[in-house]
DNA sequence: CCTCATATTATGTCTAGACATAATGACGCA
DNA sequence: TGCGTCATTATGTCTAGACATAATATGAGG
């Protein structure tokens, strides 16, 4: 257990334990690096890492102190639905219903875009509903690509890097023939995920999947701590 | 600009325009180093950070490399409901319906919790209805509260701290009793947000909140970099 | 050709000291 | 009382050097 490493946890764990409450000033870097037995530097190094995790805050001549309750968030992981199906152990089968070039101005992809429509099939089951968009501008590639075979999806996620993300989340009511498609009721309840990705503040591809509500949910996780902790 | 930030900034920005690609190796530290005039240290820092973002992976001896395109994940915002309400400028109102004892095993808490449930109004119309555990071992004090006069959630943000959250979402139809709570049809698709609390591994709350599809949803974003850069 | 020991090398961490920066509080003046 | 100034102080950042650690490359021996 390295200095740094070892002040960063014990602090930590103060502050998760509820020993140490929002607000409650830290010593200052000399008496901590005084109390460990090392550098004011390591201490730094040390309260560095819990700032930046969120955890405490720091301001200049008053002092370090710990945070006030952190932002109610959580981390979503959206995996690409052909590894997610694998990961079940479940058959994959993407099943393209159209491609064609998308009518200008369509959604929220400016210039020339291609739209992509298909059926995402778990164990021959419809798994998910998809349209696509993607910007020929930003992915010119994707005029070549067979996408009555491969997925979109799993397309990009291998050839195109990304740098932002943003989802929105609903409950939606499927229309007629979309219920059809997926294999459910009218009054199915669907869960639609809008994805839509950018590169460099360019948008790359957007993307609506709808998702029978009885066989999908979404898990969010969120862990108060700094990466790395033992 | 700091030489540490600027060192930080130009590579990431390499990275992110595509110039160094997902496992192109940086230059070593000590010629980094001597490109920007400064000491090991201040790269070494920059570097540090960039790994702690995930941009790039650090081995020994081998060097540190472009990381590959990052897990396909978004972080989600889920404020407290009546700040959330709040901010939008509508009134919000608590209406509880029922505050009792949960039958032993009732959930996912193991021990005396209480059972509380109620439903958030905005502007007077039902926005959203919930069901909430609280573990009475983590949270003794809940016995003393008047949850008929104040939202469980706000007063246990306000009291309680928390280390882990875990959220499962799902679209749900809601029961004939859920659909007129809510002031919907029963053919109304409802959004299910199911959250779990902990704190230093044991359960504190947990909570079921169903919201009217039309009137709701959730946004998760996620933006690859480095927190705080320019 | 394969295997194991050794040397090399890049990162990981730390130290002691230095200067910069910004916020606070105390002091003096109006 | 109110305001501006200045010294103090804690963090922010950096340097130059040192040793630790781990993975790779090299070479010797089988």
């Amino acid at each position: 257990m390295t200095p740094a490493r070892r002040i960063r946890d014990e602090i930590a764990g103060r502050i998760r334990s509820g020993a140490w409450r929002p607000g409650h000033r830290i010593p200052t870097e000399q008496e901590l690096a005084a109390q460990y037995g090392c550098a004011r530097a390591t201490v730094s190094k040390a309260l560095g890492e819990l700032a930046a995790s969120g955890l405490i805050e720091r301001r200049r001549k008053a002092g370090s102190f710990v945070a006030h309750p952190p932002v109610h968030s959580a981390v979503m992981t959206v995996p690409d639905l052909a590894e997610l199906i694998a990961a079940r152990g479940e058959d994959y089968r993407w099943q393209a219903l159209s491609v064609e070039p998308a009518s200008q101005g369509d959604g929220a992809i400016p210039g020339p875009a291609l739209c992509v429509a298909g059926l995402h099939l778990a164990a021959n089951e419809p798994f998910a509903l998809e349209r696509r968009l993607i910007s020929l501008a930003e992915v010119p590639d994707a005029g070549d690509v067979d996408f009555g075979r491969e997925a979109p999806g799993t397309w990009l996620l291998a050839h195109i890097p990304w740098t932002e993300v943003r989802h929105v989340i609903r409950a939606v009511s499927p229309t007629r023939r979309e219920a059809a498609l997926l294999g459910a009721g009218g009054a199915m309840a669907c869960l639609e995920l809008d994805r839509t990705t950018w590169r460099s503040g360019r948008v790359v591809t957007h993307v609506r999947q709808l998702f029978r509500g009885d066989r999908f949910d979404l898990v969010a996780e969120f862990k108060a701590g700094v990466p790395g902790e033992g």
